[in-house]
Order: structure tokens, then sequence, then C-alpha cells
RNA sequence: GCGGAUGUGGCGGAAUUGGUAGACGCUCCAGACUUAGGAUCUGGUGCCGAAAGGCGUGGGGGUUCGAGUCCCUUCAUCCGCACCA
């Protein structure tokens, strides 16, 4: 019978799915396994190829373990708020929920074509109110606590109130930008308004302005993760900085047991990497040093490096700092305030790229140094973060390379107080050497004077040891429509929580999603946006990881609407012990996720201080794409003319100046301005700064220039025909044409960038022009360089990507081979954290061990055929060996090789012509995880009733993994020269002797005596002669 | 600049603890069966060499009876962070 994958996966998804095998439930006769994969975000292109591989290799592991007799919660659901649905209901005006919805049904189509063993009846999706009602619950309670860092833990505002109420602040551990110290009878004497701004500075939930990362094109704030280089992740939209008001989560509260709390969970360790980065600790000391000539007022530096304290040469405070107008001093006021308007306009972009030219001002104003009672200038620079520390630093630059730049570039003193470096070339950083010209530390190695200056510094009164961290609060509100709404209300500007029983704070319809006139969020545009007391709502949304941080507890009761989850359940599935996904989120979901969980863990609703305990990121299956090479216009015109000059005149120059190729003829006291249409007029205003002692102009329309085949004559007969002090303009009305060259021809790829074309356009890396042309109207006239007669491509292994038309769609490949097959290729294709090429040679390989693995259940005639025998000695040895093997790969995670040891074993039963049951029927069931559909059919046709996926997995016998016989290696110095089988329970003498006296030996020993002979057991003989 | 990772045949990749380097698959070559094959089966396939043998895990050095694996050094590629005081 032939292996007919269709049929048979047609059928076993059907009755999978209506006899819901994979819902699980609480049994406490089991023990549980929980193996989460990171929701998709539903987009509209579909899954391809590679989005597949984290879900195949966890539900190999689920299916493994539910073998194994767990009781494994394999969820999935759909992370659904976010920008993409939201950009296209901008573009189309339909509401985001129904392309969601769309895409979302694609999505499970496609997921269910490749027998994924989901749990469905679980399934969650971050839009639905029934879902976000707990999201905004999360944010209720953490809008009503502080952290209290005497106990780590967070706490109700309550019994922070409480506090205040009885004994003020003073004695308060919190994590808290209040900084006023207050008594009990302040507090009570505060007014509403004043007890809620205190309150705000406590709550991990709370609202501040300060600066934020401002996105214009998107219309929104967003958050540190969600920028790169200045630029937004989504888009690649510049980004600014903007003082506003917005909803921030208080992380940096957690960030002690962000850092503390990776040591006890089991990944890969760049991504702790990164996180311990992210989050930044460092260590170091707060120190006051006082202001000349303004009495009680400090300026609060940090640093990590106390031991240099006695190099200051000046201090440097942010141009955002508050200390600034009261500092500058009235001569210098105009140079600052002037400093700080263009500094302030600068964005984030702009203040990164120029980070070797330091610039500053200084205010005119001194401190004194704590130690030697110096005067030290105070400088305002906007290489000073206002973000970081206190927004102003000790500068050193004798020890530190940000300073050194700066004194450099204004002339202020390098003083050395460490030895060790050459500090006329550059500030010596290293903790190495000893400490010189610094009083009483003098002589001290750099590790023990901070200790030293720390405990003096302390003793003395003016500062205090102190961690800081990078990791900063994080925003939490978005200027946008598809997200959650916020529970918040204002009463005269206060804001106030919804009660918990008016959750879920639906998303109201709004006639446009873009921002209202006045620049108010999407939500201001929704009628009777208020409360039924009538105070106006939150316009504001919350981002993309509010919804995707507490989803894995949800799939534990996602139906609850009364708890977010049951303690029964959580009591049960606790964490999750197997989680995939893209190592893209360590910086995002993953830390937020782990705070979010660890603040539900402080409330009592998580079981487990770490949500995820062994984490895998899967890596990306890359496509191969295509391009041809496209000259740009002006660099490729002027390669053009390059060719042309030479004829024309002897005596030329070329300038390409702000997109216009200037061109001076001198012999003909000729200018040519060459430029695109757009162009035009500058190259107009220019003519007119040109014409003198009788120049002639001459602008020309680049397409004329790039489509003319007589260029030389063309160009001679205008040139010619021109008058002194003419400016005679060319400019036909044609569409610059793009350029293709071949990237072959040489020296031509200076001129190039390359265009993604479609792999069905080009053969043997040739592209086919006509086909081109088709795929890409537009380019219909495009304008191809004959040089060669062929057009080569080049192509690249990139990141599979619909813009880059590399992408393999899964259904495809399903439809050819089916979907055991892609499942086992992309598992057999390498490691899983690896990325790797797509190569859709290798799948013939795969799809040819299935099949041979479905002929060892049939006989001569084409007949499903099993013997009962009792199992020879071999037939036993090659099972219990690959069970073995398998279930090891298997725990490791290591498919690849247990797919081998599969193809092995397959390879050996059919050499031997294996029928016997006993022998196949366990090699169905480990095989099982990996090809699910093949796998139920022939157990079904062995015989069973029941699903397979309802199998035990089989354990092995140590007895048949162990051979009679050992082939041992023989070598002489380390050089392998034959190999023997000798009898497993010889021992080291026996040994010796046969392999001394073996004929072979001769050849190597030479007659000599061996000087030592090194015997390990079962593996290799090594003879020094 | 700092941090992390990775370098093995024509290709994807094996080698789990220092013990036969190249499992398994693709490709390619030869052959069988066949009207035919993009079906199936058999054999071969790291490089040099007719063979004996030699050389081989990015390069150089070291430790060891023995190194892809450990140590030092250097090069290349990828990723993350980047004025964090």
């Amino acid at each position: 019978m032939e292996y007919n994958f269709r049929e048979i996966e047609k059928k076993w998804r059907t009755y999978w799915k209506m006899s819901q095998i994979y819902k699980v439930d609480i049994d406490y006769d089991k023990q549980k396994y929980y193996v989460l994969d990171m929701f998709p975000y539903p987009s509209g292109a579909g899954l391809h190829v590679g989005h597949p591989l984290g879900y195949i290799a966890s539900d190999i592991y689920a299916r493994y373990k539910r073998l194994q007799g767990y009781n494994v919660l394999h969820p999935i659901g759909f992370d659904a708020f976010g920008l993409p649905a939201e950009q296209y209901a901008i573009q189309t005006g339909q509401h985001p929920a129904i392309t969601t919805k769309k895409n979302i049904h694609r999505y499970r189509e496609q997921l269910d074509l490749l027998g994924f063993s989901f749990d469905w009846s679980r399934e969650i999706i971050t839009c639905d109110p029934k879902y976000y009602k707990w999201t905004q619950w999360t944010f209720i309670k953490l809008f009503k606590s502080w952290y209290d860092k005497n106990i780590e833990k967070a706490r109700p505002i309550d019994e922070l109130i409480n506090i205040f109420e009885t004994n003020g602040n003073a004695n308060v551990n919190a994590a808290t930008t209040q900084t006023k110290i207050f008594t009990k009878e302040a507090w009570t004497n505060y007014n509403e308004k004043e007890k809620q701004e205190i309150l705000m500075n406590y709550r991990l939930a709370y609202l501040s302005e300060t600066f934020v990362n401002w996105c214009p094109a998107l219309g929104t704030v967003l958050a540190n993760d969600e920028v790169s280089d200045g630029f937004s992740i989504r888009g690649g939209y510049p980004v600014e900085r903007k003082k506003m008001k917005q909803w921030f989560l208080r992380i940096t509260a957690y960030a002690d047991r962000l850092l503390s709390g990776l040591e006890k969970i089991d990944w890969p360790e760049h991504i702790k990497e990164i996180q311990r980065n992210w989050i930044g600790r460092s260590e170091g000391a707060l120190i006051r040093f006082p202001i000349k000539g303004i009495q009680d007022k400090y300026i609060e530096i940090f640093t990590t490096r106390p031991d240099t304290i006695f190099g200051v040469s000046y201090i440097c405070i942010a141009p955002e700092s508050d200390l600034v107008p009261l500092i500058t001093k009235p001569s210098e006021n105009d140079k600052v305030k002037n400093y700080i308007k263009k500094s302030m306009n600068k964005s984030e972009r702009e203040r990164l790229t120029d980070i070797d030219e330091k610039t500053g001002v200084f205010t005119g104003s001194y401190a004194i140094h704590p130690f030697t009672g110096e005067e030290i200038p105070i400088w305002v620079a906007d290489y000073v973060l206002i973000s970081y520390g206190t927004g102003a630093v000790m500068a050193v630059p004798a020890h530190d390379s940000r300073d050194y730049a700066f004194a450099k570039q204004f002339g202020l003193p390098i003083k050395e107080v460490i030895k060790g470096g050459n500090i006329a070339k550059e500030a010596y950083e290293d903790l190495k050497g000893e400490c010189v010209n610094s009083d009483f530390i003098n002589g001290l190695k750099p590790s023990d004077a901070i200790k030293k200056i720390i405990e003096e510094v302390e003793k003395r009164g003016i500062g205090t040891r102190k961690v800081n961290y990078r990791l900063r609060d994080a925003i939490f509100s978005r200027q946008r429509y598809w997200g959650e709404p916020f529970p918040i209300y204002y009463k005269d500007g206060i804001p106030y929580t919804l009660d918990e029983s008016e959750l879920p704070l639906e998303l109201p319809l709004v006639d446009s999603y873009l921002p209202t006139e006045d620049g108010e969020p999407p939500l201001a545009r929704a009628k009777n946006w208020k409360t039924k007391d009538g105070y106006p709502l939150e316009t504001c949304t919350m981002p993309g990881f509010a919804g995707s941080s507490a989803y894995y507890l949800r799939y534990m009761d996602p139906n609850n609407d009364n708890e977010l989850v049951s303690k029964k359940a959580v009591e049960y599935w606790r964490n999750v012990d197997l989680y995939i996904g893209g190592s893209e989120h360590a910086t995002g979901h993953l830390i937020y996720a782990r705070f979010w969980n660890k603040f539900l863990y402080d409330i009592s609703v998580a079981a487990e201080d770490e949500p995820f305990f062994k984490l895998i990121n899967q890596g990306m299956i890359l496509g191969r794409s295509n391009f041809v090479y496209r000259a740009k216009p002006l660099d490729f015109a002027i390669y053009k003319l390059k060719n042309v000059l030479p004829a024309i005149s002897d005596n030329y120059e070329i300038n390409l100046q702000d997109d216009i190729i200037i061109i001076f003829l001198q012999n003909y006291k000729t200018y040519l301005l060459i430029v695109e249409k757009d162009d035009i007029d500058n190259a107009k205003a220019l003519a007119n700064s040109l014409v003198t002692n009788n120049y002639k102009i001459l602008i020309i329309n680049i397409t004329k220039i790039l489509l003319k085949d007589n260029l030389k004559e063309f160009l001679e007969n205008q040139i010619n025909n021109l008058q002194d002090k003419e400016i005679k303009i060319i400019d036909e009305d044609i569409d610059t044409p793009p350029i293709f060259v071949s990237k072959n021809i040489e020296g031509r790829e200076e001129y190039t960038y390359p265009m993604h074309v479609d792999i069905s356009l080009v053969r043997n890396d040739i592209l086919d022009i006509e086909a081109f042309k088709k795929w890409q109207p537009e380019f219909e006239h495009a304008h191809f360089i004959l040089e060669l007669d062929k057009y080569v491509c080049g192509w690249e292994i990139e990141k599979m990507s619909k813009s880059k038309y590399n992408v393999q769609n899964p259904d495809d490949v399903v439809g050819q081979y089916g979907a055991d097959t892609l499942r086992l290729y992309e598992m057999f294709l390498g490691p899983v954290e690896q990325s790797k090429p797509w190569d859709v040679a290798g799948i013939e390989g795969v799809h040819r061990f299935l099949r041979k693995f479905w002929r060892l259940f049939f006989d001569d005639k084409d007949d499903f055929y099993l013997n009962d025998n009792e199992p020879n000695r071999d037939e036993l040895q090659i099972l219990h060996k690959t069970l073995k093997k398998v279930q090891e790969d298997i725990e490791r995670y290591a498919y690849n090789t247990a797919i081998s040891t599969f193809m092995v074993a397959v390879n050996n039963l059919q050499d031997l012509k294996c029928n016997n049951r006993k022998i196949l029927e366990p090699l169905i069931i480990a095989l099982s995880p990996f090809v699910p559909f093949i796998t139920e059919e022939l157990w079904h046709l062995a015989g069973h009733t029941d699903s397979i996926h309802k199998a035990k997995f089989p354990d092995y016998d140590e007895k048949y993994t162990i051979d009679n016989t050992c082939t041992y290696a023989i070598s002489f110095n380390g050089k392998t020269r034959f190999t023997l089988d000798i009898d497993a329970s010889a021992d080291e003498e026996t040994i010796k002797e046969i392999i001394l006296t073996h004929p072979q030996s001769e050849k190597w020993l030479k007659g000599k005596n061996p000087k030592r002979v090194i015997v390990v057991k079962g593996k290799i003989v090594n003879v020094v002669v």
C-alpha cells in the first residue's frame, strides 16, 4: 500500500479535532508539565516556513511528555493588539477587530494543518474584553500598590497611607521618587490633591511628566525597548525627546529581584546577559558637592569611581537639570540658555551621532570639593544624561574617556590620580595601579580606595553608598486606539481607578483612528468616554507588552470570570516548564513578563516568583533572497558622462553638489548642470549665480543623459548653439527611468544598490527581464544596460520576509510532501536554537525516510503485515539502542540527531527484513511525537483502536544496548592504524596481548618493544613505540 | 569601544565526559531493475596520491600517550549594548 499522506493526514486531522484529544484538565494523579510557545501576532501575511519551527519543537516535547505519563498543558492564543492592525485600519477605515479576526482564522487553519497538539479550548486572544479585563485588573492592583524595600515586596497602598498617618514618611524604605520628608501632622494637613500627588510617587503604576520617546510619525510614545538608535523598531521612524505626562510602571523597584532571579532559571546564557546589561546594575556612591555662594544647596553626583575624587576638574550637569537656572550666573545666562535650547531641540538620534565631539557651556558657578575645599567649575553638557543617576557627574578627565574628550575640547585640567596609564595620550580607566596625588588614599589600590572613600563620605555625612540601575521605569501609555483602555478616570485632574466591578472597560467605537485635531489620542473621539458620574476617562491605551505579560497564567484558567486565575489552577500548573520563542523579546516581553509575574506573586496571584523555568530560543529559518542591482541615476549619469566627455573636450571638470551634476567645459566656457526633475529650480538658481564672464549654461534633465544613445552628438549640438550668457533648459517631461545593471560588470558595483526580486524570475542566477517587467509594471520602460547579454543576479541568505520575496509558504510544502515531512524536515535541518537557511532540496531525504519507514510494515504483496514472533538479539539491539539514544536526544532537545538515529534504525531493520510487532510497535510510539499523522495511521493498522497519543513511551532495556564485542581503534603513537573486534569482557592484559601479537601490529612495532600501552576500555588502544 | 556567540567536506550538520573526525541527510559518480523515471535498490563520495602512505576541524603556539573538544595568541563572521559616570 502506498504511503498516501494526503488522505492519512486529512483523516486524523478531523478525528483529533472531533475527539478533542488534546484537551487537558487538572488531574492530581499525574504530574503536570507546562509547555508554552510565545503566542503569535496574527499578521495579514500568514505563516511562512520559519514560524512553525518553535511550535514543532515544543509540540514534540509536549507529545513526548504526554507519552511519558505527564499531564501536559500546551495552549496557544493570539497577541492581537498592536500597531499593524491599527495602521491598516487608518488606511482602510476598517475596524482592527475585523482584520484581526480574519487573520486569526487564517493562522488557525495553517496551525491545524501541521498537526499541533494544542488544547484549543484554552485559546486566549488579548483583544478580547474577557481577557483584557484581567490586564486592566492587574493595572488597578499596580496602581494601588507600593514597593517596600525592607521586605522586598509590593504592598497595598492603603498600608502606606496608614504609615503616613501614624509616622509620616521618614522611615519608609520604598521604591519612590518622593524626596521630601513629612511628618504625620503634615500628612493629615495635606489636601486631597497634595496627598494624591505624594502617593503617585510611590505607586507601582504612576503618572509622571518626564522626557519620553515621542514618535511623531506613529503619533505615540514608545518604551526604550521599542526604540533603537533613535528610530522606532516598528516602522523605523525617527524618535524625539519630548516632555509629556505619561503612565509608567515602576519596574525599577524590582531591578534587584529581576537580576538575582536570573540565577535560578534555565535560560540561554546570552539572553540572561542581555537582561543583565539592560538592568545594568552598578555600585558606587552618591556624593554632595556644596555650591559656592549658595547656602544649603548641593550638587549631588553619582560615581562608581569615588577613588578618583581627587582628580575632579569640573562638575557637569545635564541641560534638563532643575539646577541649571539656579546656578547660572547672569553673565553666562545668554550662553547657557542658548546652549540648552539647542541641545533640547536635538533629537535623541542627533545627540547620539557625534559621540566623540563634546559640547557644553560654563555656568559661571563653582562647586566646593568636599575633601580639598578647591573651587571646581560647574558646566552644563548634554553628554550627561538627566535620566541616569542624579543627572550630574564629577568629571575626572584623567580616568574617564568622556571627561577626557570634554576636557581636551575646552582646555580643562587633567590631573592624574591613578598611576599606570599615559594620560598625555588617553584616559586611564583601569582599576589597576595605585592612587597618587590623593591625600589620605595615596598608595592604595583603586579597589581599596573606593571602599575607603565611601566610608569617609558616609562618616562625614556628605554622601552614601548607592546602587544604580540602567533600567528605567517602563512608559506604559500609548496615544493609540488598538490597545487596552486604562481603567482610569480623572476628577479635578487627579487620576482614580474604576471599581473592579466595572471591568472590563471596553474599547469604544470611534469615527477615525487618527489623533484629534487638538492632538488628543483617538479615544478622545469616542462619544461619552466618561464614567457614569460624568468624569472623563483616560484616553491613552496600554502598550503591546501589557497583554502578553501574564497570558501564561490565564491559560491555566481561561474562562474564569471571577479571577485572573483560580488558586486551584495556579497551585496545580504553577509556572511554565518549557517556553519556546524568539530571542528578539529579550529586553521586551521577557523582562516585562518577569516583572509583572513577580508583582502578581507578591499579591499572591502567581504561585512562582519566576514565570518561565526553561527557555529555548528557536533560530530563524532563513530564505535565499535574489536581487538585481539598480544604479542610482546620478551615479550612472556620471559614469556615462565620463565615457563621453573626453571626446568633446580635453579640459573639463565634473562635480556633484546637492544632487546637481556640475560640469565645467573650459574650451566652450560652458557649464552643464544635470539634475533630476525635482531639482530643476535649484539648478536655475545656481545657473543665475554662475552666469558671468560670458559663461553659457545648459541645464539638462537627467533622463536625457540616461536615455540618449548618441549622447556625444546631442551634447555637442546643444553646446555649439548656445549664446553667451544664455541659460538654456532642456527639460522634457519623462519620469526618471530605473537603471538596471548586471552585477558582474567590472567597476559598476559602486554605483549600484540591490533590489529584491521574486525567486520565480531568476533561473541559475540569471534574471528573466521580460518576466521582471511584467512582475513590476512600473519598470516596464526600465533601461537595462546591455553590456553582457544576461543579467546576473546577486543572492544572499536573509531573514524571511514578504518584502524580500524569499518567503516559503508551509501550505505549499504540506501540499507536496505532507505535514509530517515538513515537521520532520524542519527539525532535521539542525539544532532548534540555530538559524539555518531553508533549502527545499534536502526535504526529499526525510520524505524518503518516511516512505521507507512505512514500507517496513508491508510484505512483498504490499499487504500490511506484522508477525508475533520473538525477536532475535540483533533486532532487539537495534530497537533498544534506538530508544535509548532517542530518549536522551529528545531530553536535550537535539531533535536532529534523534531523527538520524531513527534513520539508522530503519535502514538496519530494512536490511534484516524485520516485520516483528515487538520491534516495530515501540518504534511507532517513539516516532509519534515527531510525525503524529503517519504513526497514528500505522498504529491503527496494527490493530489498536485508541489513539497512539494515549500510548506509553517504551522503556529501553539496558542489556540490549550493550554489544558482545567492542570495536577497538588500535593506534600507534596516537595515529589510528586499524580496528579490531575484541570480546567485551576481555580485561586489559588480554587486550594488550591480543594487540601486541596481532599480525597487523608488526608493521608499526618495527620489532621494538612498546614504551607504553594505554587501553581505554571499549574504545581505543594506544601503543607508544 | 564593551559584552556574548560561532568558525568542522561541495552543502545542512554529527562527534553528550579529551579517545576511530565527518554519523544522518542532500549533492555528485558508477551500477541494477525499468518503455520511462523527479520511483526503488546496490556500491562509492574530506583532500593529495597509482599505491604504500601523507595531510586534514579559521591561522599560529602549548598541555597530553592521545585535542574539533583544554590553555595562550591571532583572524573572520554574526548578534546584543553603546556618552549609563
